[in-house]
Order: C-alpha cells, then sequence, then structure tokens
DNA sequence: CTGTTAGCGCATTCAC
DNA sequence: GTGAATGCGCTAACAG
C-alpha cells in the first residue's frame, strides 16, 4: 500500500513469490497456462508489493501496445467532442488508451501527428481527414486505419450519410411551398459538404425547384452571417446549410436585416449540434455522431483481433429534424 | 518513399551509413558529439530508408515517453473542448503526444484512467478532477500532476476565477440602469457557482441592487427556459445566469412571453462556450479555459524539465464580455 | 507446468 | 569523435 517510488520489476517479485521471472509474466498474461497455486502466490506477492507491469517493455517485446490514436480536424467544432467521447468510452471497454490529435484544419499537421503517433499505438481513426486519399492509403498500408466521414475505396471507414437527411431536408422545403432554395457550402476538402450539395441539387432538381450555390469557406458563425448578403441577392426564400454553425450565422445576418424567420425566409441546418438551445430553434438534420465514434472504434479493434482484411464501408443515414426556423409549430 | 512493411532498426541505417550504431543514435539525440559529415551521412541514410526511431525503445531505455495525458469529467461539455484544445497544441510545441481521458463525471473512472495512464507518460492534467484529495495526492506523488480548477495546497494547479467577471457583471447592469436583478443557480455542489452566487451578492450589495436567487437545479437550456416564470414574477429587469446554456434557455422563455431583449430584460450568462453564435449575441463572462488548458500543459512541462517542487497556484481571472442581450450596440 | 535463454530497439557508459 | 558492450523490463520460444 506504500507509495513506493522505487521502480519494482518482474524479478523483486519472482524473487518474493519464490519463482521465475517467466512465470510472473504469465501469472499476468496467460494464467491458465500455470497451477492456480502459483498465479495466486505470484499475484499475492505482487499485490503486496504493489507491483505493476510496465507497459513499455511489454509492447516493446510484443509490439502491441494497447493504445489507439484519434485525430481529428478541430476539437473545438462541436461535432466531434461527442464523437471522440462515444470513441473512448469504446476504447474503454477494450483496454485501450486513446492518443488524441487536432490537426486544425490542415493537412500537414494532421501527416505530422500521425507520424508521431503511428509508433505507438495497434491502429488509428482519422475522422473527417484533410489528407490526400494517397496519404490516407500510404499510412494504412502501416498500421490498420479507419475513416470516419472520408469514403476511400478498400480502406474501412464509417460514413455518417447526410444525404437521407439533406434529401428530406428539401422535401420539407418544397412542401412548404418554396420554389428557390439556396446551399450555403462548407469547405471544399470535405467529403460531407461535397455530398450534401450533391444531394440538395439532385433532389431540388427532381422537386422542380431552384438551386443556387453560395460559398462559406469556412463552417462558421462569421461566414454564415457573411454570406447573407449573396444569400439574399439570389432571391432564394430558404437556405440549406453546411453545418448548424453556418446556419446560425446566416439567422444573425436575417436578423439583422430585420428579416423574419421562418414567416419570410426559411433555414435549415446541418449536424444537429446545438439542440434545441438557441431561438429559433434551428431545423436541422441529425449527426450520429455518436454511432460513428463508436462504430468506428469497434470496427478497429475488430480488425486489430482478426487481421481481415475485406473492404469495409458502414453508412449511417439521417434524419430531418424539424424545429423553428422553416415552420412554426407547437412546443 | 517506398512504403516498407519491414520494420527498420537502427543497425540498418548504420550499416547503410558505414558507422556504429551508437553513432546512429547519437544523430538523432546529440548530433553535436559527432562530427557534422558523420551525422549528415547517417540522416541521409536514414532519409533514404525511411528510418524513423522507435519511440518505445527510447522510452524503455530512458524513461521518457513524450506523451502526457489529460483527464476531464466530460468531453462533450462545451467548456472543455477549448481547453483540451489549447493543451494539445501546446503540447504539440514541446513534441508531446496527448493522451484523451473522459472520466464521465465518476471518480472511480477517473482513478481507472489514471492507472492506465500514468504507465506511458510523463505527467499528468486533472481538469475538474472528481478525484479525493487524497486519491490526488497519492498520484501526485507518483508522478507529476497539474489540476485545473481544484484548488489542493501542494499540488501545482490552474484555477479560473469567475468572481471578477461576475462583478464586471453586476456593474455593467447597474450602469445601465438596473435596480433589481437575479441571478439564475448553477447545481448546489457546483464551486464555481458558489463564487458566482457570492460575487453577485456582495457586488450587488455594494451597488445598492436587489437581487433575487432563483434555482435552476441543473445547468441546461430547459431549466433556463422553465425558469423565466420564475424570474419575471420577482420583478427584476436583468438575470445573471450561472451558465451560457441556462442563460440560452431564458432568453427562450422570454421570447416566448414576447419580451424584447435586451430592451425590457437584460440577460448575462456564463463562461462563453457559445461564441456570438447566437441572435442576440450573449453578453457574458469568458472562461479562459484556453489560457487554462494552454498554462497548464506548460506548467506541466515546466515541472517536468526543472523537477522544481515549488507550491504552484496560477489563477486566471475572467472579464465580463458586452454583447447584445444587455444593451444594443453597433457591430 | 516451470525455469532458462535470447532478444525487442535504443541510449549510454566505457575504451580507443 | 567513434565503436563495442551492457541493460531498460518484459515476452516468447525452448528445454526439462
Amino acid at each position: 500500500m506504500r507509495g513506493q517510488k522505487e521502480k519494482l520489476t518482474i524479478k523483486q517479485v519472482a524473487e518474493a513469490a519464490g519463482v521465475a521471472r517467466s512465470s510472473v509474466s504469465r501469472a499476468f498474461t496467460r494464467p491458465e497456462m500455470l497451477s492456480p497455486e502459483t498465479v495466486r502466490r505470484v499475484l499475492h506477492a505482487a499485490e503486496k508489493l504493489g507491483y505493476v507491469p510496465n507497459q513499455t517493455a511489454r509492447a516493446l517485446s510484443t509490439g502491441r501496445h494497447g493504445n489507439v490514436a484519434l485525430i481529428v480536424p478541430d476539437i473545438a467544432n462541436p461535432f466531434f467532442p461527442p464523437l471522440i467521447r462515444a470513441a473512448q468510452m469504446e476504447a474503454d471497454r477494450s483496454d485501450f488508451c486513446v492518443f488524441l490529435g487536432n490537426s486544425d484544419e490542415d493537412p500537414k499537421q494532421e501527416d505530422k501527428l500521425v507520424g508521431r503517433f503511428v509508433g505507438q499505438v495497434e491502429g488509428l481513426i482519422l475522422a473527417s481527414s484533410r489528407l490526400s486519399d494517397e496519404r490516407i492509403r500510404a499510412h494504412a498500408a502501416q498500421r490498420p486505419l479507419v475513416l470516419i466521414n472520408r469514403d476511400v475505396e478498400g480502406i474501412p471507414r464509417v460514413l455518417i450519410d447526410s444525404g437521407s437527411g439533406v434529401r428530406e431536408a428539401v422535401a420539407h422545403l418544397a412542401e412548404l411551398g418554396h420554389q428557390h432554395i439556396v446551399y450555403v457550402a462548407g469547405p471544399v476538402t470535405s467529403w460531407s459538404n461535397k455530398q450534401r450539395r450533391l444531394a440538395v441539387r439532385k433532389s431540388a432538381e427532381r422537386l422542380g425547384l431552384k438551386v443556387d450555390i453560395v460559398p462559406a469557406i469556412v463552417p462558421s458563425y462569421d461566414a454564415g452571417r457573411e454570406a447573407v448578403t449573396a444569400i439574399m441577392t439570389t432571391g432564394a426564400t430558404a437556405a440549406i446549410a453546411f453545418d448548424d454553425l453556418t446556419a446560425q450565422g446566416i439567422l444573425a445576418g436575417l436578423a439583422d436585416r430585420k428579416i423574419n424567420v421562418p414567416g419570410q425566409f426559411g433555414v435549415i441546418g446541418c449536424d444537429d449540434v446545438l439542440g434545441a438551445a438557441t431561438y429559433p430553434s434551428l431545423t436541422t438534420v441529425s449527426n450520429r455522431s455518436v454511432e460513428a465514434g463508436k462504430a468506428a472504434l469497434s470496427l478497429l479493434v475488430e480488425l486489430l483481433q482478426s487481421q481481415s482484411a475485406r473492404d469495409i464501408r458502414y453508412v449511417l443515414d439521417t434524419h430531418l429534424v424539424v424545429r423553428n426556423t422553416t415552420i412554426v409549430h407547437k412546443e
């Protein structure tokens, strides 16, 4: 129970238990190979001394470190924390420690992080990677790698299909009588953005709506707010934004101009990261990020155990969540 | 440039460069001990082969792993992501990898995480730890440890003092002519809540304002919204909420009742977790979580380098951020 | 079942 | 300045 500063090794335990060092090792990793009596004695001695196996030495010897890395573009983007949390909890169930990396939306930084982590993890998860396909493939060749929201053939991936939700969004606007809408786009490198833009285009076309695209460059409140000028000049009566933050900015911009929402203009976000915690509460597309984080982690663990190499593509669909920025409804 | 699956060791590099293994090692860790020519040759060979030092072996040999752990109660709580991000970036500057742990508000889980991490990190950071003082002390005895928002004597700690910002908030309301305000309280067990409540009380008293306390039990959007009934019956003309989420709920509740903000009623939040991403944008108290994360990390790194053991207590004060829920002002 | 031995890849004395 | 040898703590054959 003492807070010994001295470093205990397998050796002291072996001596204390009167067995060989290898037996101590086995008592911890494969007790079934030892007689119950020996196991008991070793564990008892270890407990008494306060011995705990050195993870580093173990890793050097086995090549297994019991760690995984999760890299995201921006921890502060509300889309990711729930995903990270879910991945964490899943990792915990398999006794994995998780390194977290923040690429800051920068491919170079992401590459650097992968390099830093790769030496001490079993596998990695790249969420919304900003890396090129080649770099991703290169890294995947070194270590098991699973992607979230990035569709690279041959690499195990978990995709949140916002297309389904976006299609519902367009249909919703059409039903409300809108004839001309605008999609406020996100980062050009974003897989999700591409997917959403296409979904808006196709659905609108099918339903006979006119659609314009307004770029917001980076997805943020400010970008959304500034995009309002461009949005209004299109003559559209509703907007679907790349994400909720952008949608929020749009709401602010509209309010600046005394344009009533949803009366004069409808707004739909994406990712449902703000909950109903705004006024008016935002109509948006659900995100499934929790499931994605959990699925990615367990998929990685699975790959680690059974070296299966089949092409896995796990898709999560989304749905429209109707709140008050498209239609006034009851509590 | 090849994606060699074969594991390169210091040995292959040594052979390729025509030097001893120790020279290769030195070329990477203490080039100044070698002739520039040798260093160049080694580095060149290493580059050509795509060699990268094995972090694990290095750690086993030196005892230094180049990792730190950061444990928070809840990643999904918007207070933490910016803190985590800042810590990350600071760690990056010192070439540290960071393990992230989510205790899920559970002391047992937190303890377990520390145990899992402690073997492969130089030091730890515990943010808003739910551990008992004893457990914290016990862990601090094993490894350098720094606390965020936890005041344990003798353990290096970074504290965010929300009192200063709250005092400014009250003064701000007084200046605007408010004579009667209400504090919408958070969890009774929260140290921050206590600190904020006291600050409101004292400042109000000093400035001659009347103040009522309205409980919100759990800090949330819904709680804030529901608290509006109680708030309005007090006859106050402004409210300071325990946190931004609660403040948001209050805004929604006021809007439901067609009460104009800030015209008829002023609202101030706390923690500035929503940025300006709401409409009207929320006047709030800054949280300094970014500085806290950064400070904690650099403090830890500092402790790691110079084994100084003096009692460090780093306090960050907060300030009022005036936006549009207390006063209408220009862009 | 259990003890002995040989590395895992690197940093680090100690000689040269 | 550079090379050879030792050990970090543990696991994994290999014997017995």
